[in-house]
Formats: C-alpha cells, structure tokens, sequence
DNA sequence: ACATTTGTATGTTTTTTAACATATTTTTAT
DNA sequence: ATAAAAATATGTTAAAAAACATACAAATGT
C-alpha cells in the first residue's frame, strides 16, 4: 500500500539517510499515500497544511491567484521533492495551490511526527535550512526578470528552466514536460495569446521546434542568449 | 566598543534568547561591530558571506542589478533583524547587495561559531527556518503583485509595505523612512519619472501628502483600495 | 559664493504588451 | 460518431508604461 512512500524515506539519496532505522519506521507509521490524476488539485491557497508533502511520482505546479483571478506559477515540482512545505514550517496556511499536471503519487507525512524527528536531527533541519534558503534565492531572481525581461526573453528563460527541472528526453533536446500554452503562460508572465505567439515565432527562427506540446530546443546558445539580454 | 552587538544577543526579545549564558558569550567573543554612513555598500552581488549580519541601528536595502542594471529592491531591513542570512544558510555567493540608506550600525557573528551554536540548538534552527519560509512567502507575494498590478497598485502597495516596516512618525501618518524617489521606483517595478508623476497624482488625489522625501498617508483606506484593485 | 552634480517634476513620443476578435484544430463527453 | 468544449493560432486595436526631452530645485564640493 504505502510502498512508494516507504521508498522515499529509505532512500539513500534523500534527506531522510541522515536518520537511524528506527526514526525511519516512526516516519513510515506516520505517512500516508496518495493517488492524483492529472489536472487533480493537491492543495489550495487558504488551506492547512497537515503534514510535509513529498512527490513520489508526477509532476506537480504551484501557482498564486492574482489580481483577477490570473495565474502566476511559482514553481514546478519533480520527484522526489517537497511540496508546501514553506507554509508547514512557516506556520501558515498555503499561500498558493497545487496541482498535478501529470498521474502523481505523494506520500504525506504527518506534521508531529516529523516535527518530533526534526528536533533531534539538526542535520535535517539543515537540509531544511539550505532548502529554503534556495528557494528564496531562486524566488527573488524570478521577480526581477519576470518584471525586467520583455516577452522574448521571459519565454526563453522559462524554456531554459523547464529544461533544467524536468530534464530532455532520449534525443537530447525534447523538453520533458508537456505544459499548456497557457501553463507556459503562466509561468512567464504574458498572456496565452502571447506565449503562443513568442513561440511560433521561435519555432520560425529555428530557435525551437514545436511539435504539439513537445518543445525541441534547435538553438540551446540562441536561447540562451535571448533570456539573457532580456 | 561592541556594545551594540552584546545588546543585540542579549536582548530578550531576540532569537537569541534561548541560549544559555556560555553559548551567549561564545557569540559575541566572535561577533565584530562595524558603522556604516549612508549610501555604504555592505555586501556587493558575489560576495562570500562571512557570517550573519546583524543590523542594530538604521535602515537598509537590499537590491539586485537587471537587464542593464536596473536595480530591484527586494528587501528593507530594520533592526534587529538579520541581513544576508539567505546566501549564508544557501551556502552560497550574495545574489543581492545590501546598502545603508540611513547611518548603520551592524554586527558580524562568525559563521564557525554560529553554525556550532545552531547544531545544538533546534529552537534557534527553528526560528531560521520560520524566517526563510515567511520571507519566500512574501517573496512569491511580491513576484505576483510586481508582475500584475499596474502602477498605481503596486505604488500603492510599497507605500503600504513601507508603512507596515518602518512604522509612522508621531503624527500618525507620515512614513518613518526617507526614500528616494528613485528607490521608490526601484522598490516599486517602475521608472522614476513614473514614481514622482504617480505620488503627484495621489497627492492632487488627496490620498498622501508630500513634503520633500516625508510622505505623509492622508486616506489610508483608499490607499489600500488601489493596492488590491491592482 | 558659486559652479556642478544630483534629484525632482512634467510634457511628449514610442514601444511593449494586453485585450479583443475570430478561425481552426484537437480533445472530451455522450 | 458526432456535438460540444477546450486549446491553439493569428490578426487588429487599445492601453499601459518606458523612453526621451527638458526645466527647475536642492544638495554638495571647492
């Protein structure tokens, strides 16, 4: 049942290693598993947060409603990673919404329980620390050139981006992630109409190739080059 | 000569008050006080941190260079409160430069030192992680509302934001900090001409008063009518 | 005291991007 | 299989904000 969940707390390569047998097992006791379909909302702007969401399986969008209900996203969550956990540690109810933009699996753990581990393992709050901090970082950068670049190179970058997070498929080149137009959008800041419009016309300077969702980047340097003059 | 970092530890109101007497004067054995006039530069964008920064006296800002230069303000800092600690707990360079905007007083608790005091102490690690989360939090605010409002809204918004940091003068109304109007702008997302016309029209629209760099709230809730209107 | 620089103010033009309109294609539901 | 809905595409118009220009005031250095 809660297999998926008891992987990523046995993994080697998780924040979880740095724990004994016994905190691990206390941790499994306390998680629970659960299955989203695609398009199925994890959590909303406004709610509690129960305990530290882990992504097993899927991807995941965290995105703001702003003024007149337009989306901003915030971030884009790849396995294994956390989700919501700025508003657990924070005390705060979420800030912004999730949303599986694949079939995901994510394994909560509950919030005592891991508050309780946390208090002994100043290792784990590190890694919490250094996530954060990060994130942080990441965050104030994306203000800037969200609010300085022009559509061009704000499209650029998030193609950039979602290269870097999710990775190319086996030809090397195929973004692997299939957003929307408007999700594309909504991580870059423009209108549909405009991310469609920015991508046509990188797909006719040769700089992408669109097919359907997949986006094949043709000119890595082009684009490179066009996030960074803005 | 370090008084004013001894005061800072050992002010009850501190996250330092948890420590112990010994773990006290550890700290400010290895914490060094320095002044700085307005307009000095802290730390620059690539800095190594050295450790964390605390400000005990004045007001400061923390920016990042854009597209071709242009400067974002993304923090103000007040005492007491931490400057720099992102790239600190990150581990990283400084993705941002911190300025005195008024005459400073700051001081530098080791990093070594800090670090050993912090793995003892999960109340202390605790009280970071409550500070990163709430600040990317606000982070993501800001993100959304630089990107969406328009001008007069996220003029409108500083000028709130402002009030809410640095609190008001004994008339009730008038801003306790002494901007610029081009850090008004830069705070803002916008041009400075664009700053000084949008404040001359809140002031012919009676919602603020101007008198110099001294910006006074007239019309507090109409301020905060533009500011979620966007 | 004066020149020089910096900051503030305001009008005009141009660029950028959103808003709107309307096809066309693709997906989904029945 | 077919209708309905959703997503994609592209052209046109309108609005917002930057860029530019210029004037004036205040602060600063010598």
């Amino acid at each position: 049942m809660n297999i998926e969940c008891h992987n990523i707390i046995d993994n080697q390569m998780s924040v979880f290693s740095v724990l004994n047998e016994e905190e691990k097992e206390l941790l499994k006791k306390n998680s629970t598993c659960t299955y989203y379909k695609k398009n199925d909302i994890i959590y909303k702007e406004g709610d509690k947060p129960s305990g530290l969401i882990c992504l097993s399986k899927g991807k995941v969008k965290i995105f703001k409603e702003g003024v007149g209900g337009r989306e901003q996203i915030v971030r884009m969550a790849k396995p294994v990673g956390f989700i919501g956990y700025r508003a657990l540690f924070a005390e705060q109810n979420y800030l912004a919404s999730a949303e599986a933009i694949e079939d995901s699996v994510i394994c909560t753990i509950e919030k005592d329980t891991l508050f309780k581990i946390l208090k002994t393992n100043y290792e784990l709050a590190f890694s919490i620390i250094r996530s954060l901090a990060s994130e942080l970082g990441f965050s104030n950068n994306r203000t800037v050139t969200l609010t300085q670049k022009h559509i061009r190179g704000r499209l650029a970058e998030s193609l950039l981006f979602l290269k870097d997070t999710y990775g190319v498929e086996d030809d090397n080149a195929t973004i692997k992630v299939y957003l929307s137009r408007e999700d594309i959008a909504n991580l870059s800041n423009m209108t549909t109409s405009n991310a469609i419009r920015t991508l046509s016309t990188f797909a006719s300077e040769k700089i992408i190739a669109l097919d359907g969702r997949k986006i094949k980047i043709l000119d890595f340097k082009g684009l490179e080059r066009i996030s960074e003059l803005g």
